[in-house]
DNA sequence: TGATAATAGTTGAAAATGTAACTAACAACC
DNA sequence: GGTTGTTAGTTACATTTTCAACTATTATCA
């Protein structure tokens, strides 16, 4: 199995990208799966609300990049299990303001603990100046 | 919409490995999904047979790191669209040996023009260091 | 005012993915 | 030789995601 043609799919960014990611984030997503039966829309939706408090699904998708019937399903799945609550608007009842109950911030604090971890775990492979560039560079590639 | 939590998603690696994938694969992805209506299993399976030449889909799955499942799907719709072709082997015929037609290489290599323009632009919000730094980073990352 | 357009969010159907169970071929061992 | 275990690959079913169409509400502007 030896490389018959010059291209070299190890040094193509998007597929790096893609393998690095999918890689470093399957130990963490063992954690939100296996203790609250969580996806990786749900989480994220989870984190946006516990870090900016206060936002509406329109905010999500543009925060996180994400499509908003993904948004949707998310939010909805977290109200089943009242992780979140949703309030209307009152001047404009098109939107509607979700936060999270104490029980959505409890989930939040233990698997924010996990990431912390987790991170840790994947930064002990870079140096320090590695880890700098490499956030640097995520965000810079993160803008379309 | 201001922060109050002080956990920043955008350091945490696997999100934001995760959104400049995402982004990052956008444009390549509307050539492929457009030109050849493929999925991403697809023109990974299809670029991993081009460069290797001849491969069977555990070789695939291993280098690729994808599983048997989605390998085997893809398989059979590039078989499909007769981009490649299967030969059980002759010793064990458990295994099946796969090649590209003409035609699957005439497709690899249109999506292969196509794969290093679009590496170009993403590399051109970068610094040749950095490019340096990143590439071995998220090799590094690739390997759980 | 009232017609038309725009926006936030939801829903249903189709496509894709994940999981586990399956078949077929070979290997190992008694 | 026959039983048991492994391996390569496929298939069926459940879960997720995508895409387009939909509702409800507000904005625009003649």
């Amino acid at each position: 199995m030896t490389q018959k043609d010059d291209f070299d799919l190890r040094e193509f960014l998007p597929y790096l990208l893609n393998q690095a990611a999918e890689i470093s984030s399957q130990s963490f997503q063992r954690i939100y799966k296996g203790r609250y039966g969580m996806l990786r829309t749900e989480w994220r939706v989870l984190f946006h609300l516990a870090i900016f408090e206060r936002m509406t699904a329109k905010d999500i998708c543009e925060n996180a990049i994400m499509h908003k019937t993904k948004v949707s399903r998310a939010v909805q799945r977290l109200e089943q299990r009242r992780y979140l609550q949703r309030k209307p608007d009152e001047k404009d009842r098109r939107h509607e303001w979700l936060t999270l109950t104490s029980q959505g911030r409890a989930v939040y604090e233990d698997l924010r603990a996990h990431a912390r971890q987790h991170d840790q775990v994947l930064m002990q492979k870079l140096s320090t100046e590695e880890i700098t560039v490499l956030r640097r560079v995520l965000n810079a590639l993160s803008r379309p």
